[in-house]
DNA sequence: ACAAAAGTGTTCGGAATACACCCATGT
DNA sequence: ACATGGGTGTATTCCGAACACTTTTGT
C-alpha cells in the first residue's frame, strides 16, 4: 500500500505573494519595483510582496504588502500564477503566489512605504537587474497582457478615468509591439460603443489638443471583475 | 517601524494540489473524480490531488498524485489558480494549487489507483455532490475552457490524435453552450490549415462514415507548451 | 425502406486593412 | 513660421453568418 497521507507527513512551507503592478505613464507601460532593505538580495530591485499571514488570503496579503511597501491601496489585482520551484529562494522553501495589478495612470500617489523603502516605476523595456526570479515573473506577466487586450475593457485598467485616443492606442502598441493605424484604431472603438467622448480637451499641449474620452462600462459585455488572465 | 519579517514570523502552511482532468468521451466533456477513502469528506467525490512534498514542484506533485490515484501518467497540465481561503479545509490551513489537465480521448487506460480507489469520469453537466470547494473549482475551470478555445489548437488536447469533424465541433458546442453551423465550422478549420485529412474513415457506424483528420502542429502559431489559461 | 449523420456552395453584410492630407496649438 | 501630434474618408478585401439538400452507411 502506497504512502498514506497522515498528519506529520504534511510538509509545511512558507508562502509569499509578489505583485506585478503596472501602470501607463509617459507613453510607456511601467512596473513598480522596490529596493530590498534586507538579505537576501539586499539592495537589489524586487517586486513588492511578502509572507502570507495566518488568517489572510493570498490576495489580502498582496494588498497589505503592496500598501506597506509602496503606499498604493486597493489596487485591482488578478492572480497570475504560483511558483513552486523548491530552490527559488535561498532562505529555504518559499512558495510564491504572483498577482498582477493595475494602477490607473494619473492618480500617482505618494509612492513611499511606511519605512521609506525606495520605490520606483520602471519601463518594462528597461528593467534593472532583479532579485530572485523576479525578472522572469515580469516577462511572464507581460506576455499575459497581450491576451488581456483581447478582453474588452482590460486596457482601461491602466488608464486614468479620462484619456485621449492616442493614450489608448499607445497602450495597444506597447503591448502588441506593433504600430497601428490611427484611423482604423479610432473607428474600431467608436463602432464598439464602449467609449464615449467628453466635452473636454487637453490643455497646454504644443499641438492640436486631443479630446478626452471615458469608458462606458454599461457597454462592456463581460463584467470587469471577472478578468481572466491568460 | 512596521513589522519586520524575520524568521519565526513566517507562517508555514500545508500546500496541496488539485487536478481538474478533462477528456472528451461519448460526445461529452468529462471530468475525472475520485471517491475519498479518508476523512474529511470520506466517501464523497473529489478532485484527485494531495500534499506537495519537500522537494517537488507543484506540478510534479500534481502528476504524482494523479498517477497514484487514477493511474494516468504524464498528462499535459496547466496551472489554473491557487486557492488560499484560510477556512477551506476543516483540517486547518491548506493552500491548494489547482491544475487543469487534458486527457486524450480514446487511449482510456486502466483508471484505477494503486489502492483501488474508486475513480470515475463525470459529464460536466451532471456532477455529483463534492468534497471541499471542488464544485466551485470545476466551474471556474470550465469557464476558463471558453477562453482556451480561442487559443489555436487548445481543443485538440482533448481529442485523440485522429478525430472527425463532428467530434471537434461537439467540443466547441459543449464548451460554448451553443450550436454551430456545420458548413461554416468546417470551412473555418479547413482555411486555417491547422488540420489535415487522413486517408481513413470511421468504421462500423450506421451512417455515412466520417473522415479522420489530424492536427498539423507545424501550422500552429503559438507553441503548444505555452498554453495560456485565462 | 429507413434512420442517422456526413458532406457540400452561395449570398450577404460587417469588419479589418491600406492609404494621405489638413487642422489646431504652443513656441 | 514651424514643429507636433490630432483628426478625418474611401475603396478593397476578408471573414463570419445564414441557409437546405444529397450521400453513404448499417439495420
Amino acid at each position: 500500500m502506497a504512502k498514506k497521507k497522515q498528519s506529520g507527513e504534511f510538509h509545511q512551507m512558507a508562502v509569499a505573494t509578489d505583485g506585478v503592478i503596472l501602470t501607463y505613464d509617459e507613453k510607456q507601460i511601467k512596473v513598480l519595483l522596490i529596493k530590498r532593505r534586507n538579505a537576501p538580495f539586499k539592495g537589489e530591485w524586487a517586486l513588492p510582496g511578502g509572507f502570507v499571514g495566518n488568517k489572510e488570503t493570498a490576495e489580502e496579503c498582496a494588498q497589505r504588502e503592496i500598501c506597506e511597501e509602496t503606499g498604493l491601496k486597493k489596487l485591482s489585482l488578478e492572480q497570475l500564477c504560483t511558483i513552486s520551484d523548491p530552490k527559488r529562494d535561498p532562505r529555504g522553501r518559499v512558495l510564491s503566489i504572483v498577482f498582477m495589478g493595475f494602477f490607473r495612470s494619473g492618480k500617482t500617489g505618494p509612492l513611499a512605504g511606511d519605512d521609506a523603502t525606495e520605490v520606483e516605476w520602471f519601463s518594462i523595456h528597461k528593467l534593472p537587474k532583479m532579485a530572485f526570479d523576479h525578472s522572469k515573473i515580469i516577462k511572464t506577466g507581460i506576455k499575459g497582457l497581450k491576451n488581456l487586450l483581447n478582453i474588452e475593457g482590460a486596457a482601461f485598467e491602466l488608464l486614468a478615468e479620462k484619456f485621449t485616443f492616442s493614450q489608448l492606442q499607445t497602450i495597444y502598441e506597447e503591448v502588441l509591439g506593433a504600430e497601428l493605424d490611427k484611423r482604423n484604431f479610432r473607428r474600431r472603438f467608436m463602432n464598439s460603443g464602449i467609449i464615449m467622448p467628453l466635452n473636454e480637451v487637453e490643455k497646454n499641449v504644443p499641438y492640436k489638443p486631443g479630446r478626452y474620452y471615458k469608458l462606458d462600462r454599461r457597454m462592456l459585455k463581460s463584467e470587469p471583475g471577472l478578468m481572466p488572465i491568460f
